[in-house]
DNA sequence: CGAATACTTGACAACTTAGTCGTGTTTCTG
DNA sequence: CAGAAACACGACTAAGTTGTCAAGTATTCG
C-alpha cells in the first residue's frame, strides 16, 4: 500500500500548472526548475497527464504545457487515475492468482470484500479533493481537507 | 496507489493460520496448498509475519505455524504494517525529494497534507478491521465493513 | 542414533517501475 | 529560410519487487 513516485511527482508538476496565473503556459523547464527535477523526468510525466487529457501541450517556441481545466474542476482522483494503475474493484482476485487460472476463492473470498472496500474507500477520498483545495499555504490546506472530509468521507452513507 | 502482492498473499496466509480451529497449527505446506502458492513463497511470507510478532513458527516434526493472537486482537493494519512498507507521516517529503538533498517545498508543501491526510485515511480503514471480522462468508463481511466504518471511519472526529 | 519432517536463511533470477538519453518534429523570430 | 526553443517518442539503464532455490538447523519418532 503505498503512493508511487509517478503519482507524487506527476502531481507535483499539475500543481504548479494549477499556480500558474490565468491558464499561463509554462515549459517543462521551469516546472523541473521550481520542482527541483530533471526535465527528461517532468516530460515523462506530462506526457502521461497529456495523454490522460488533463493537460493540453503546445509545440514550438513559446510552448509549453497548460491545465486543461479549472483547477476546481479536477480532483485528484483523475490524477491518480490518469498516472498511476489504481487498482479497480474487478482488477481483484484476477490479478491475484496465486498458481491457478482463477482465484481460488472466487466464489467465496473473504479478501476480496476487504479490499474493494479498501479501493472504494481511497477512492472515496481522492475524489472529494480538487486540485484547488490543494493550492495556498499548507495549515489551510490541512484545514480544508478535514473539513471536506468530514462531510463527504463515508461511503456508506445516502 | 496500490496494494502490493506480499500484502496480499500475505494477509491469506494470515486468515488461513485464523480459520484453524482452537489454535491449531499448519503447515507451510498445508497453507501453501489451500491458496494455490508455493510452499516456498508461503514460507517467505510466513517469516515476515512472524519476525512481527503475529504468529508463531514451531520447528520439527509436527512442526508449523500458529497465530499468536485470537483474530480478535488482529488488525488489518497490523499486517499490512507487518509485511508492506507502509509510508508513514514522516516518510513523506524524505522519501520524495527529486534532486535536492530535502523537499524543494519543505517549509510549505501542499503536497504533504494531502498525503499525509491520505495515509492516515487508509490506516483509519485498516485499523478497524480485525482477522475476525474478514472471516465467515463474503456477504457477511461485506457488512461488517460497512458497519464498521459507518462508526468508525472519521479521522478527524472525536 | 538416524531418518523424516518442517522451519530458517541468504542468494539469486525474472519482472516491474523509475528515471535518462538521443533523436526527431513543430513553431517562432529575425 | 535558418536557427533556436520547446514538445514527442522510443530505447535504454538502474533500482526495486516478486518469487524460487538450495543448503542448513531443529524436532520428533522408531
Amino acid at each position: 500500500m503505498k503512493i508511487s513516485a509517478q503519482e507524487e511527482y506527476g502531481l507535483r508538476c499539475l500543481l504548479e500548472l494549477a499556480r500558474a496565473r490565468d491558464g499561463q503556459v509554462m515549459t517543462v523547464r521551469e516546472i523541473a526548475g521550481k520542482e527541483a527535477l530533471s526535465s527528461a523526468y517532468v516530460e515523462k510525466l506530462l506526457r502521461l497527464l497529456a495523454k490522460a487529457g488533463l493537460v493540453h501541450s503546445l509545440r514550438g517556441l513559446k510552448g509549453g504545457y497548460v491545465l486543461n481545466r479549472a483547477p476546481s474542476q479536477v480532483t485528484l482522483g483523475e490524477v491518480v487515475r490518469a498516472i498511476g494503475q489504481v487498482p479497480t474493484t474487478d482488477h481483484i482476485c484476477t490479478q491475484f492468482t496465486g498458481m491457478q487460472a482463477e482465484c481460488v476463492h472466487f466464489s467465496n473470498c473473504g479478501i476480496r470484500s476487504v479490499w474493494s472496500g479498501l479501493t472504494n474507500y481511497i477512492q472515496n477520498f481522492l475524489d472529494h479533493a480538487t486540485l484547488e483545495s490543494l493550492l495556498g499555504d499548507e495549515y489551510a490546506v490541512s484545514n480544508r481537507l478535514a473539513h471536506g472530509l468530514r462531510q463527504a468521507h463515508d461511503p456508506t452513507r445516502r
